[in-house]
DNA sequence: GTCTATAAATAGATAGAC
DNA sequence: GTCTATCTATTTATAGAC
């Protein structure tokens, strides 16, 4: 296995999921893709096969660099409370290692995995599964109260993809001049996680597992939120 | 203006809403759009003029509803914990209504708002602006501590177009009957988005504004994050 | 306002020389 | 492994009859 001048296949694979990442995967063309990657367009069928395939590999590559940071840290023999702290320091530093991750992953979620094969998204379920491992683990210590899981997942996982996926359209709004974003770094979100996941998890130390809300009551409201959107409720 | 057997340029409204939820702007063809609304193709051009601007004005009409009621919200007399309480209400509340909110809005972060005009995007600003100023004035009565606006808003924002727009993917995984997702609810969320908001804005009862991370340190870590990925410092 | 027919451009993918 | 040339299907958009 050569490598010459420059691995086509590597060139093809990382224009491709930067190409990707700014435009999904419909909108980006295999033309784009070769012309970004410095090969010709022919190559890119020649180690991938389709345009599908080479997104599949993509994503897959990049699910399965989390998974494997976050079933190690739910597999460790840290307290529950420092496995949750590691799940979001590595969930974060993955983001922000590949900054192909969160647009890609932001899409795939809107599309419903519509172009992933069913061994991604088992990879991708068992990230959660890892972060419910460590959940269950707390509560059986006591050392965690109980919370949903899935909304503690999209309370890391959202806010993460969110910040790191939206450079450009924070860039594009800087532009129009109408709000300054203070400026924010990996280190600072993570912090604001861990500090928001210890305060959800634990007990609270003055009182029963679910305070009172301090002058955050419900409020009467005139719209109606009645009927459940389907399948949740 | 009459609205015979049937309104064709709401009907094209939204089943473009739907299509473009579903598939996102560019994998969503006017054929489809045209056969999903019961009109003919030409309608769309008729009524829109192009896909792009009948794009642009879906996402305005939801982003615009969005600013109308969190800018209410913050300029209303209420206390800061409770306008905070409201907008998190608000913004679930406008993702329940709308199903297609959540997707198209994610793609449209992942996109850098490449599909948007300048007022779009400036209204999608406004929100955000919105829950700004509550954030300034509960640190002026004092009674919020002093927390990054941007992540406070994604905080919020985040975990709400996830679970609303994690549906489909939800559903996909969950026929590999890989992981059994528990259900909730609209309320739920809120329940725990508030509970959040609140423990992260309010003072700690019992000490200072940031209290010491229970059995949560920092990790000594193999992996390298050092360089910061770009413009996101 | 609604339809048919079609223009014009671009997409993903392949054949085959080298 | 790499390139040129091309096939085929699909796409946005429009012209023009009714």
């Amino acid at each position: 296995m050569p490598r010459e001048a420059r691995d086509s296949r590597r060139a093809i694979f990382e224009a491709a999921a930067a190409e990707f990442a700014a435009r999904g995967f419909s909108a980006t063309g295999v033309d784009r893709i070769a012309r970004r990657a410095g090969v010709n367009k022919a190559m890119i069928y020649y180690h991938f096969g389709s345009k599908q395939r080479l997104y599949r590999d993509i994503v897959r590559e990049i699910v399965l660099a989390i998974r494997t940071r976050t079933r190690a840290i739910a597999a460790g023999d840290a307290g529950p409370g420092r496995k949750v702290s590691s799940f979001i320091e590595a969930f974060v530093s993955e983001a922000q290692a590949r900054p192909h991750m969160p647009p890609i992953m932001m899409r795939e979620v809107a599309e419903g995995g519509r172009h992933l094969d069913a061994g991604t998204l088992r990879v991708i379920a068992g990230v959660f599964e890892s972060l419910l491992a460590i959940l269950k683990e707390g509560r059986r210590t006591g050392a965690f109260i109980r919370v949903h899981p899935l909304l503690m997942y999209f309370t890391i996982v959202g806010p993460t993809m969110m910040f790191f996926g939206s450079g450009p359209i924070r860039s594009a709004i800087l532009s129009l001049a109408a709000v300054g974003f203070p400026e924010v770094g990996p280190e600072l979100l993570i912090e604001h996680l861990r500090k928001m996941a210890v305060r959800t998890l634990t007990p609270s130390p003055h009182g029963a597992g679910t305070p009172a809300r301090a002058g955050a009551g419900p409020r009467s409201r005139s719209r109606s939120a009645t009927t459940s959107s389907g399948d949740q409720a």
